[in-house]
DNA sequence: TTTACTTTGACTTTCTTTGACCTTAGATAT
DNA sequence: ATATCTAAGGTCAAAGAAAGTCAAAGTAAA
């Protein structure tokens, strides 16, 4: 524990406040703590992970920057990410968004749409990988929702 | 958020007013934010697209004026299935799904999932394909919306 | 001594800003 | 009427200003 990276991974912790947001410009950062731009990128993927619970989001160009966001985690929600395999069919599926909507995380408007979007149709051109496709557009809700 | 494309388009935004309309004097505007006046057309065309749901409309010559309007529910359907090709980038299909949101054809809740559920991380999978399996759930939730 | 983690920097991609040059519409003079 | 002038807005490409990627080199831990 004194390598930049932690100090870095600190300071981003110090300073990303209640409302589970901070916005930052990497050049700056790295001037502050006199590393390379990239050393933050560096503490952003490996720090910074969606499975510790963060989102990441940067702007290019002229006035770019970084956004850092906090998730919060729900255990309803994560173990039911965890029962999912690989694969869902449809019916699967759609028991998922049924039970979402049961708990109250989503309305019926919502979970009608999210139908639409998970059917054979919509991932028709995912061919044989639908399944893994419908699967993954179900955990990153179930994410989504946990924060 | 520093540039002043950001500046411009909030002044924009912010004056567009009920009738959802504003006329502007591209040299004033430019004067007034100390750019040059090309940098108004940047604004205009990279903020204030058909896909965002505004159509802008320019006038030259003496007593020349641009004319930003925000577009309403019917012209929107058409042209968001005229925009939608074979291939969609999550930026586009969130455009859409903004547009289909101000339009009241959906909530900000089931908006924010059926923006993940097309997030480059939930199709994933679909490779290459992922931005045609994007444009077929889009196309597939505006079958559904206009029934 | 491996193996995993950090640090760095060259190169890439994306977005923004600027300026030179073009086109159009109305006004004015002939 | 017609030609010319002038005051708009339009276009485009180059330069600038971020952030992103990746691989090589350095360090620490097992």
């Amino acid at each position: 524990m004194a390598n930049i990276s932690d100090i870095i991974e600190e300071f981003i912790l110090a300073n990303i406040g209640a409302d589970a947001m901070i916005e930052l410009s990497r050049r700056e950062l790295a001037d502050y703590f006199s590393c390379a731009p990239s050393q933050i990128n560096y503490v952003l993927s490996t720090r910074f992970t969606q499975e510790r619970g963060y989102a990441v989001e940067g702007k290019r160009g002229g006035g770019g920057c970084i956004k850092v966001y906090r998730l919060t985690t729900d255990d309803m929600l994560e173990s039911i990410s965890k029962m999912i395999g690989d694969r869902l069919s449809v019916a699967q599926a759609n028991y998922v968004l049924e039970n979402l909507q049961r708990a109250g995380y989503i309305r019926e408007d919502a979970r009608l749409l999210l139908a639409t979007s998970i059917s054979d149709r919509a991932l028709a051109q995912a061919g044989v990988n639908a399944p893994v496709v419908r699967a993954d557009i179900i955990k990153q809700l179930l994410l989504r929702l946990s924060r």
